[in-house]
RNA sequence: GGGGUCUUAGCUCAGCUGGGAGAGCAUCUGCCUUACAAGCAGAGGGUCACAGGUUCGAGCCCUGUAGGCCCCACCA
C-alpha cells in the first residue's frame, strides 16, 4: 500500500475528488431533525459582482471550521448559503456593458434591462458560489437563496407593507446623501469621509443699503446659486446690529436676509456662513429652522441647473472655477488659502457625494432601534469579542433614520403605487393597484430598495419567513454569525433590529468578528493598487487546506492580519509532514491487520504518555473552539502532531516496529493509528481535504465513510495517565540533556557513546534500562548502565544533570578537562541563578502567606530540584579538580 | 470632539480568569539517521513603547505620556 503513496503530498486532485464525494453523499444537507440539538450559520451572502477575495476566503474559512466541529458534535447542523443581488454595484455593471455596446440605460427600458441583469446574474452569479467550494465550505448547497428569489422578495414586500402600515416606514422630502455616478440617493452609512486638501474661498457679500459688505468663508463656492440667506451666531456681537438687514447675493442678484442661528460658530473663519438649504445637510436644517427657500441649483448628476444659464450643464468643478473667476473679477472675492477639510464619498465608487434635497423613503430607526440595543445590552446577542458591541452602540445609539429608496432599477421595486389622476397614495403586497379615491388607474413607485434592505431579513428570509415553515421553527433564531467589523452597521445591526420587529427575537446568538486581511506591508488589498492576492491562484498551487491554514494560524479573532507568503508555505509543510508521518504509519503496519485483540494492558510508557497528551490536547482544543480561539487551537493540534507525535512518539515506536517480534509491537501500531486518526479528527475543520484523505487511509479508520461524518473526540476518563506523563518528561530531559552535552562537546552524530545514570530513584534507573532501545535511536547511547552511587565514575566522562538524575558519558578520548570545567561552570552559574530567584521568592513572608497553596508548593518542588542538581554539579567540579 | 485598538525576538504575530516570556519565518552549527531536506538535532536573539499606581507578584489590571491604525461625529 505504501508503495503507492506520493513521496509529497499533493492537494491537486485529491481536493476536488473528496469535495465532489461530500456532494454526492449529501454530507451538508441538513434536514430538521429533532433527536439532535440545531446549531445555524448563515452566509454573508457574497455580492452575484463578486470575486472570492481574501476577505471572503477568512470569513468562509471561519464558518467552515465552525460549521465543521459541530457537526462533528452531532448538532443538527445548517450552513444556509446564498448571494445578494447588490443593487448598485449590478446595475453599475451592467450599465458599463451596456455602454461597450453603445446603448444607453433608459433607451433600452425598464423591462429590457431587468432581462438583461437577469441574464447577467444567470451568467455569472454562480462564480463567486463555485469558488467557495473551492475553497471546502460545506454550505447546503441544496437550500442556496438568492435575495432577489420569490421567497425573498415576498419577505421584502410583507416587511415594506407592514413597516408603512405601522409608520415605521415614511415618504419625505428630505437632505440625502446622492452619488451622482451611481446616480442615486445612498444612505448615511454608505457615505465614507476622507480628508482633502481643499481651499478656503472668502468671499464679500454687500449689503442691499449699500452700506458695506460682510464676509465670509467657504469650500464650495458654486454652491453660492443656491444661497437664500447668511447666518451668524446671535450672541456674536460683532454682528448684532445686521441681523436681519438683507444682502445682494453676488453674481446672481438675489436678495437675502442676514439671519440669526446658534448653529453658527463664533470662533470659525469669520463667523458668518452662508446658508444653501439645497446642499448641505446643516444648511438644510437652519432652512427649516427659518423658513428659507430651498433652491436646488445642482442636477442629479451634479451638474448647474438650467436656471443658471450661464454656468447651466457646467459640472459642479467646472463651475467652481467658472464662479470664482466670476466672483474675482467682479471684486467679491477677497482672499483663498488652502483649507483641509472631509468630504463624502460613496463607498462604492469614491466619487464626492451631493448633499441633495429630494423625495425619498426612509425607516424611522429610532423605536426600531431600542429592542436592538437591548439584544445585545442583555447579552441576548453577544459580539466576539466583545470590545465591537461598543462599535455598535456607538452607531445605534445614535441612529438617524434610513434612507431605503434607491433610483435604481436592480433590485425590490417599492411596493408603492400612486394614482395617475388625484395623487393618491397605496401600498400594497398586490402587483398593481385601482386608486381608492378615485378608481383611477395607479401607476407602481420607480424606485428600488437599498440591498441592505433585504440583507437585513436574510437570517429568516431564507429559513421560508413570512411561512410558518418547519425550518423557520427549527434554525431560527440562528447561532453564529461571522463577518468582518466594517460591515457591523452595515449589516448587523440592520439584520438585529429586523429580526427584533419581526421575529420578535434576536436573529443569532453571537456575532464572531474577524479583522481584515492586508497585503504583506500591511496595506488594504484592492484594486486600484492591484496588490490583492488571488486565493484561487493559493489554492491551485498549494492547496485549500494550506490556505486555511495560512488564515487560522497565529491570527486572534477580530484582529487584522497580514498575508504572507510564508505562512501558506508552513500551511503546506505541515499537511506534508502529515502525509508522511501517515506513510510512516501505513509502511509498519500490514494490510491484513486488525487490531482486535490489542491489549491495553501491555501499553508501555510511551503508549500512557501519548494517548494522556492526546486526551489533553482534545480537551483544550475543544475548549478552544467552543471560545471561538481558532488560531490557538490549531497551533495546538500543530505542535501534538509534529513534536509529541512525530518527533517523540514515531522515533519511539521505531524500534518496536522494527522487531517483528516485539511483544507489543501491535500495541504500538494500534497508538499509532489511534493517535493520528484522532488527531485528523481535531484537524478536520481547519484542513478538511488532508484530514480526510488520511482518515480514509489510516488501519482503525479506512473502512468508515468520511472522517466529516465521524463524532468529535472526546476526552477518555480512562486514558489519563498523569505518573507516565511525568517519567516521559524525565527521559525527555535527559535526552535533550544528553543531546546538548554530544553538540557542547563536538561529538558527531554518528559516534555511538555509553552512559552512566547515577540517581537513588530505583523507577529511573528502571527507565533508563527499559528505555534502552529509544536512548540508542533518539541520542545514538549504546551502552546503559545505572548506579546508585557515583562511585568509580571516570575523570574522563562528562557530566550532566538533569531531572533524572546525573548522567555521565565517558569519553576517554575527547575529553578536556579544562573544557569541561568550564561547561559545568556555566551550568553551575545558571543553575546558582534559579536558586536565588527561587529562595528570594520563598523567603518572602507576604508570598508565602498570600500566594496560593499551588503556586507555593510548585516554587518549593523547583527549589528541591535545582539544589539537588546543583549539588550534582558542584561535587562534580570537585572531583575534576583533584 | 467622542470611542476603540495597537506598540512583545531581525520580520509577521500569539500570549486564556495576573503566578518563572512563546510560535512561524529569518540567522548560526551539525546531520541525506531506511516517513519527511517542504526534513532532523542543537544555538543565539526580548528592561513585553515610556512614566507612575494597585498587588506578595504585572506583558496582562488602573492612570497618564508618546507614536501608529481604525470607527463615529464634524466648523461653513
Amino acid at each position: 500500500m505504501s508503495r503507492e503513496l506520493a513521496k509529497t503530498y499533493d492537494p491537486k486532485g485529491i481536493e476536488d475528488r473528496l469535495y465532489q464525494k461530500w456532494l454526492e453523499k449529501k454530507y451538508f444537507h441538513a434536514e430538521v431533525d429533532e433527536t439532535k440539538k440545531p446549531f445555524t450559520i448563515v452566509i454573508p451572502p457574497p455580492n452575484i459582482t463578486g470575486q472570492l477575495h481574501m476577505g471572503h476566503a477568512l470569513d468562509n474559512t471561519m464558518q467552515d471550521i465552525l460549521i465543521r466541529f459541530k457537526r462533528m458534535q452531532g448538532y443538527n447542523a445548517l450552513w444556509q448559503p446564498g448571494t445578494d443581488h447588490a443593487s448598485i454595484a449590478t446595475e453599475v455593471r451592467i450599465i458599463n456593458t451596456l455602454k461597450e455596446q453603445g446603448i444607453d440605460k433608459h433607451d433600452l427600458g425598464r423591462e429590457k434591462f431587468l432581462e438583461r441583469a437577469w441574464e447577467w446574474k444567470k451568467e455569472y452569479g454562480g462564480r463567486i458560489i463555485s469558488q467557495l467550494k473551492k475553497l471546502g465550505s460545506s454550505c447546503d448547497w441544496d437550500r442556496e437563496r438568492f435575495t432577489m428569489d420569490e421567497g425573498c422578495n415576498k419577505a421584502v414586500t410583507e416587511v415594506f407593507c407592514k413597516m408603512h402600515e405601522k409608520g415605521w416606514i415614511y415618504k419625505g422630502a428630505r437632505i440625502i446623501n446622492w452619488c451622482p455616478v451611481c446616480n442615486t440617493s445612498i444612505s448615511d452609512a454608505e457615505v465614507e469621509y476622507e480628508d482633502q486638501q481643499g481651499s478656503f474661498w472668502h468671499l464679500r457679500y454687500p449689503f442691499e443699503d449699500g452700506s458695506g459688505y460682510l464676509e465670509l468663508a467657504t469650500t464650495r463656492p458654486e454652491t453660492l446659486l443656491g444661497d437664500t440667506a447668511v447666518a451668524v451666531n446671535p450672541k456674536d456681537e460683532r454682528y448684532k446690529d445686521v441681523i436681519g438687514k438683507m444682502l445682494v447675493l453676488p453674481l446672481v442678484g438675489r436678495k437675502i436676509p442676514v439671519i440669526a442661528d446658534s448653529y453658527v460658530d463664533i470662533e470659525f473663519g469669520t463667523g458668518v456662513v452662508k446658508i444653501t438649504p439645497a446642499h448641505d445637510p446643516n444648511d438644510f436644517e437652519v432652512g427649516l429652522r427659518h423658513n428659507l427657500e430651498v433652491i436646488t441649483v445642482l442636477t442629479e448628476d451634479a451638474k448647474i441647473t438650467e436656471d443658471y444659464p450661464k454656468y447651466a450643464g457646467m459640472d459642479r468643478y467646472e463651475a467652481r472655477k467658472a464662479i470664482v473667476k466670476d466672483l474675482e473679477e467682479g471684486g467679491f472675492l477677497i482672499k483663498v488659502e488652502p483649507h483641509a477639510h472631509n468630504v463624502g464619498t460613496c463607498y462604492r465608487c469614491g466619487t464626492t457625494v451631493e448633499p441633495r434635497v429630494s423625495l425619498q423613503w426612509f425607516v424611522k430607526m429610532k423605536t426600531l432601534a431600542e429592542p436592538a440595543i437591548e439584544a445585545v445590552r442583555s447579552g441576548k446577542t453577544k459580539f466576539v469579542p466583545e470590545r465591537f458591541d461598543k462599535n455598535y452602540f456607538n452607531w445605534m445609539e445614535d441612529i438617524r433614520d434610513w434612507c431605503i429608496s434607491r433610483q435604481l432599477w436592480w433590485g425590490h421595486r417599492i411596493p408603492a403605487f400612486y394614482c395617475d389622476d388625484c395623487g393618491e397614495l397605496v401600498v400594497t403586497k398586490e402587483n398593481s393597484a385601482v386608486c381608492p379615491k378615485c378608481g383611477k388607474p395607479m401607476h407602481q413607485d420607480p424606485d428600488t430598495l437599498d440591498t441592505w434592505f433585504s440583507s437585513a431579513l436574510w437570517p429568516f428570509s431564507t429559513l421560508g419567513w413570512p411561512e410558518e415553515t418547519a425550518d423557520l421553527k427549527r434554525y431560527y433564531p440562528t447561532n453564529t454569525l461571522v463577518t468582518g467589523y466594517d460591515i457591523i452597521t452595515f449589516w448587523v445591526s440592520r439584520m438585529i433590529v429586523a429580526g427584533c420587529a419581526h421575529m420578535k427575537q434576536t436573529p443569532f446568538d453571537t456575532v464572531l468578528i474577524h479583522g481584515l486581511v492586508r497585503d504583506s506591508q500591511g496595506r488594504k488589498m484592492s484594486k486600484s493598487l492591484g496588490n490583492g492576492i488571488d486565493p484561487l491562484e493559493i489554492i491551485e498551487k498549494f492547496g485549500a487546506d494550506a490556505l486555511r491554514y495560512a488564515l487560522v494560524t497565529g491570527n486572534a479573532p477580530g484582529n487584522d492580519q497580514r498575508f504572507q507568503q510564508e505562512k501558506i508555505e508552513a500551511g503546506r509543510n505541515f499537511g506534508n509532514k502529515i502525509w508522511n508521518a501517515m506513510k510512516f504509519v501505513l509502511m509498519n503496519c500490514e494490510d491484513d491487520l486488525t487490531f482486535d485483540d490489542v491489549d491495553p494492558s501491555k501499553f508501555t510508557l510511551e503508549d500512557k504518555w501519548i494517548l494522556s497528551r492526546m486526551n489533553q490536547v482534545i480537551k483544550e482544543v475543544t475548549d478552544n473552539f467552543d471560545n471561538y480561539e481558532f488560531g490557538v487551537a490549531l497551533s495546538k493540534i500543530n505542535s501534538f502532531i509534529w513534536e509529541e507525535y512525530c518527533d517523540w512518539y514515531i522515533e519511539i515506536a521505531k524500534s518496536r516496529l522494527f522487531d517483528k517480534e516485539c511483544a507489543t509491537r501491535k500495541e504500538a501500531q494500534f497508538i499509532l493509528n489511534d493517535v493520528l486518526g484522532r488527531s485528523m479528527q481535531l484537524l478536520h475543520p481547519f484542513m478538511p481535504f488532508l484530514s480526510e484523505e488520511v482518515y480514509r487511509y489510516l488501519v482503525l479508520t479506512n473502512k468508515s465513510d468520511s472522517i466529516m461524518i465521524s463524532s468529535w473526540p472526546e476526552y477518555r476518563e480512562n486514558e489519563v495517565f498523569p505518573a507516565e506523563e511525568k517519567q516521559m518528561e524525565i527521559l525527555m530531559d535527559a535526552i535533550r540533556s544528553i543531546r546538548n552535552v554530544r553538540t557542547d562537546m563536538g561529538v558527531i552524530p554518528s559516534r555511538k557513546i555509553g552512559m552512566i545514570l547515577v540517581s537513588t530513584d530505583a523507577k529511573n534507573r528502571a527507565m533508563f534500562v527499559d528505555g534502552k532501545a529509544f536512548l540508542e535511536r533518539l541520542a545514538n547511547v549504546t551502552e546503559v548502565e545505572t548506579k546508585e552511587t557515583k562511585e568509580g565514575i571516570p575523570d574522563t566522562a562528562v557530566a550532566c544533570v538533569c531531572s533524572a538524575g546525573e548522567i555521565y558519558i565517558p569519553l576517554e578520548d575527547l575529553i578536556d578537562i579544562d573544557k569541561e570545567l568550564e561547561r559545568l561552570g556555566k551550568e553551575k552559574e545558571r543553575l546558582e541563578g534559579e536558586m536565588k530567584r527561587v529562595n528570594a521568592k520563598l523567603a518572602n513572608e507576604e508570598f508565602v502567606k498570600k500566594a496560593p497553596e499551588k503556586v507555593i508548593n510548585a516554587e518549593r518542588e523547583k527549589q528541591a530540584k535545582y539544589q539537588e542538581m546543583l549539588d550534582n554539579v558542584l561535587s562534580r567540579i570537585d572531583a575534576l579538580k583533584k
